[in-house]
RNA sequence: AGAGAGGUGGCAGAGUGGUCGAAUGCGACGGUUUCGAAAACCGUUAUACCGGCAACGGUAUCGGGGGUUCGAAUCCCCCCUUCUCUACCA
């Protein structure tokens, strides 16, 4: 979330950013915030009075309490003096007395925080200066586009036929096991998947990427950490009975693995790649976006993630980008990077860069990898910190990408190398899978 | 899952309801000494919030949350977690 400091210091900026997010009730949450900010600040501060006031009249009454009680004693005798009775009776009244103001300043300032918390929860992250205006997907900028689209033979077929045809990915039988969005993939189809994610987690250790293998259930706390909650709930799915999670993306467990650390200078930045499968209820998609492996409930990605230190995270930004960017080149599979527009960018991030890598049958751009850089919106939320040369500590940065996500590829690699014999890998995946062609 | 024992500062480890943010040791940092280093000695060594330009002052935090009390690391309740034994299991 956003730092209470920058919406009191930099009002105007925020509300800029907020507009260009297209978040429509940007001024009066912010204004409510502030307001929320103010009465907090008065409670904080007649909290700690009546608390001092408390605290000294404990420091009198302890000396006063303990000569009384020695008075039971012949030999002490610790009789209090007629003033020192009626000062204690004075004590113990004045201490009761800011007693009941703590309460209530309590009671009070744990309301104004609990509502001042909803509220920046809503807030979305303020955009990098270099996002461009715009309000949906029409409006992303593309960056760059590489490689050339290759042409099928006018008996090619998308990849939910070509599956069926060489027998790999088995929707019907996901179906019977579980549901909807839950294939499975089988012989060629099975090892391809294995490949891939070899491929990928090898490459991000060539980068400097530390391999973790992390829970991919994870508590309530970790959801706020990274931002899936309290917004999107409804996208996760949920263990009622043991209050869990079931990840979207490694990015939760990741990122959580530095929630509440203060990170010593010299173990920046941290790089992290995980491969988990990944779950997401994506409740109330339909349509023909959704066929065949284009949208699952469950599938498996490969993420990479850095925490940086606050003038580092677009140069490490960049660097990410050309990692996945490495990927696809490798894999010989046509895509495009797109800078996503205000509008059209997710909650927590400044900035975005989408990859869509070229899907020849279906004759559309796939989204496969998206890396964001999210400032201090999520360290915020994680109290993930460093302290710089002696200084203060400072929230850090904290980043992450696919690198990348398998179902897409799958289908990608499937439809743009079909012949009518078969489907050729590319060259990188001899080795890993332990077969050049599937058919 | 059942029984028992624990959870204190970066780590180790004391702690009686009454100046306990908390002894002591280690580690780390600064200094004295040294040609340099070691050793020794002296000092510093948490986080957050509030007030203040600052110096500084106040408040909270001893696994988490409630409670008792003028006053809780210390007493009571609930939860989490670690270890040991038993049961079960890949």
């Amino acid at each position: 979330m956003l730092q209470i400091s920058v919406l009191r210091d930099q009002t105007e900026l925020v509300l800029a950013g907020l507009a260009k997010k297209h978040y429509a009730t940007g001024p009066a949450d912010v204004a409510a915030i502030l307001d929320l900010d103010q009465r907090r600040r008065s409670l904080q501060t007649s909290h700690d009075q009546a608390k001092t006031e408390g605290n000294e009249m404990a420091r009198l009454i302890g000396p006063l309490l303990k000569k009384q009680n020695s008075a039971a004693i012949p030999a002490l005798d610790g009789s209090l003096s007629p003033m020192e009775g009626i000062s204690l009776a004075s004590y113990q009244r004045q201490a009761t007395e800011a007693k009941e103001r703590v309460k209530t300043a309590l009671l009070d300032l744990a309301q104004v925080e609990k509502e001042q918390q909803q509220l920046l929860y809503k807030l979305p992250n303020l955009p990098h200066a270099s996002v461009p205006q715009g309000r949906a997907a029409q409006d992303n900028e593309v960056v760059r586009e590489h490689g050339t689209k290759p042409t099928l033979g006018p008996d090619a077929q998308p990849h939910w036929e070509l599956i069926k045809k060489y027998d790999i990915i088995d929707f019907e039988l996901g179906n019977k096991i579980t549901g909807a969005g839950f294939p499975v993939y089988k012989n060629q189809g099975a090892r391809l998947q294995r490949a891939l994610i070899n491929f990928f987690l090898d490459e991000a250790r060539n980068a400097g990427y530390t391999e973790i293998q992390p829970p991919i259930l994870v508590n309530e706390a970790s959801g706020y950490g990274t931002g899936q909650l309290p917004d999107k709930e409804g996208q996760m799915y949920h263990d009622a009975k043991d209050d869990l999670y079931l990840i979207p993306t490694a990015e939760v467990p990741l990122t959580n693995i530095y929630r509440d650390e203060i990170i010593a200078p010299d173990k920046l930045p941290v790089r992290m790649a995980g491969h988990t499968p990944c779950f997401r209820r994506e409740a109330g998609s339909w349509g023909a976006d959704v066929r065949g492996l284009n949208r699952l409930h469950q599938f498996d990605k490969v993420e990479i993630v850095q925490i940086t230190e606050p003038d580092q995270s677009y140069g490490a930004l960049e660097a990410m980008l050309a990692h996945v960017e490495g990927l696809l080149q490798q894999l010989n599979l046509p895509y495009r990077v797109l800078r996503l527009c205000g509008g059209d960018m997710g909650f927590t991030a400044a900035l975005t860069y989408d990859l869509e890598v070229w899907s020849a049958a279906q004759g559309r751009w796939l989204e496969v990898s998206s890396v964001s850089n999210f400032e201090t919106y999520q360290a915020n939320r994680l109290k993930c910190r460093y302290r710089a040369d002696g200084g203060k500590t400072q929230l850090l940065h904290t980043l992450n990408g696919s690198a990348l996500a398998l179902p897409r590829i799958v289908a990608a690699l499937l439809e743009n190398n079909q012949t009518s014999t078969g489907i050729d890998l590319p060259q990188v995946l001899h080795s890993y899978c332990g077969f050049e062609r599937i058919g």
